[in-house]
DNA sequence: TCGTAATCGAGACGGTACGTCCCGTCTTTTC
DNA sequence: GAAAAGACGGGACGTACCGTCTCGATTACGA
């Protein structure tokens, strides 16, 4: 991405809303540049000046979609755990997120920019909002002092990748799943 | 596809082995129906006769490559999961397995026929090498009989689908967290 | 052409009948030899085993069609003229003729056997029913001395070639027209 | 086709350029869009971007290299005639008009555009070169008030093209016979 | 009457060109 | 003089036939 200070901010907007708009009518793959350019009214360079590829303009939309906010720390770290994992859930359900993750972790299969993007990005940017608040409570002794932060979050991760990529539900069900299996050990 | 008795079966052999060596080579993305064709001495017509996309014919490099037998029904059930993964890890080690499986899933997000064979071929098709041990474990009473074995087969397929993805390694530590996320409750 | 006492003569009647049949419903370029081995009911090989190519093959089908009958020698030789033109043109009419010589003239600019069949065999062969009443009637002194016997049938070969090759209408005001320029200098 | 303005005249140049030499070289059948794109230097797309299919772009190569002059009005039918021909002959000779020519005329056969095209394009437009000297002269009382100037302009053409098709000779006693024929009526 | 060979249908094969799609860059035109 | 509009080189796609080749089933014939 160029400096963002040169961008012109309504056209960016007009961008990546757009960009999200045709997602979710057509789904990652069938967007094209031309056509978000057409969409937005705006021209394809002037895309192409501001975000190198197609994965890393999504991953800017991706990232003006789903905005997750810290949880309550004051709840037990199941439970904050719970309230992300629905508010992930609800932000995939009423929007092309989803999809667009999708097509991200597919494109992140050849490009070598959208693959570090990905995992730098998307991942290193958003797993504190994972890891901190079970890093908090196994530092308060809330949870076992053995309990592994990182493996937990690779784990909820991958089981999202999971239902994402082969398109499974993503309900409260799941979520409790994905809770009593990262959490085994510690409430019996 | 036509009738498959009149395919020539060293024909067969020549595309699958060269459509591995060129993914070795290259990755999945970089290979073209084209270069496989080249490679295996025959004409592009001779690849679209047999196989409708090339997800179709990579589902059947994969299937050739990945031939996993059945573990040993004596043993435990978290050692029978064990020798599965150390068998499907060496496999992705030592072949380009890992790479179609990723190629496959990236194509999958946009092709509706790649979906349904990645789903039903090399999920369902393979899923019971690893639920039928659990099932029967669970039935001869050496697993509790709430056991979930199609959650933990997902747990499984996520983690292994994960690291796959984002290019994490697949080694025996790995294995270990898988077994010990996936008979949390059982051996305490 | 292979040796043509080896034909089964019901199976090469066959062929050729199919292949004019799908002459007449499609136009001649898009009748592939395929299709003619099939509403033959016979192997493409047993085609190509007898014509070495699709223009041999419709040369024989046109030869098949077209057989043109002397006219009659004591008529002046405009009338004869007249009756071998009466007789073509009804040919082109009620038969696929005409569209096979289009077709072959075509082939003929970039298949060297097609074009020296096409001279050889169709203008070769043919030529004398036009030439050999006109020679005569010349040695008879029913025509000038000076009259140009070739050059008369190259000029009605040429009116036909472009009609047929443009599409235009093979009537008798065409026919009276050619007779006309013919004999120009003839009948004032 | 779209907005012709937007073409950029290098491109198209060097496009036809590339054309015409390739013809020169193979013959018109054995040149394809995507080698006149490599000669040209150019996409294949550029090629399709303008033209829609092979004859429609030798259409336009054939005009660029056929660019007949109006004859001397003062002069003779005959004379006029002959000074066309004279010119067009010479064009046949030293460029690849006339193996365009016929690949067109066979294209035709079996392309409605092309067919189109030719009769519309080459015909049509070229027609007024020949007619209107003639119907000219009609009207000056320098030729017959019954003198048919589309049916001359019709055997010019057929024999022009029979020669072409059958790659015979187009020299001054082939010019001379046209001439002859045209006008026997006229000048006895 | 049967076994063997020739024949032939069916269609797979290597190959070539097609015309389309979309990428990311470059050029022109417009405001 | 910025940016829309879109032309450009490039490259893969999947299709249609070509003319050759391979395979079995079906005959025809000599034992």
């Amino acid at each position: 991405m160029a400096d963002p200070s040169r961008r012109s901010s309504s056209k960016q907007a007009a961008i990546l809303a757009a960009a999200a708009s045709l997602v979710a009518a057509s789904g990652y793959r069938a967007v094209t540049i031309e056509a978000v350019a057409a969409a937005a009214g705006v021209g394809k360079q002037t895309i192409y000046r501001w975000w190198p590829s197609k994965p890393a303009l999504f991953i800017d939309v991706y990232d003006q979609l789903v905005a997750v906010g810290a949880p309550d720390r004051t709840q037990s770290a199941p439970r904050q755990v719970r309230a992300i994992l629905r508010q992930v859930f609800g932000l995939y359900a009423t929007t092309p997120a989803a999809a667009i993750l999708a097509g991200l972790i597919a494109d992140a299969q050849h490009d070598e920019a959208a693959r570090h993007a990905l995992i730098h990005g998307l991942i290193g940017g958003r797993g504190p909002v994972l890891t901190q608040p079970l890093a908090a409570a196994r530092a308060q002794g809330r949870l076992p002092a053995d309990f592994e932060v990182e493996w937990a979050a690779e784990m909820v991760v991958a089981l999202i990748w999971k239902r994402v990529l082969s398109g499974g539900t993503l309900d409260d069900d799941f979520a409790e799943r994905i809770i009593a299996s990262v959490f085994a050990k510690v409430a019996p």
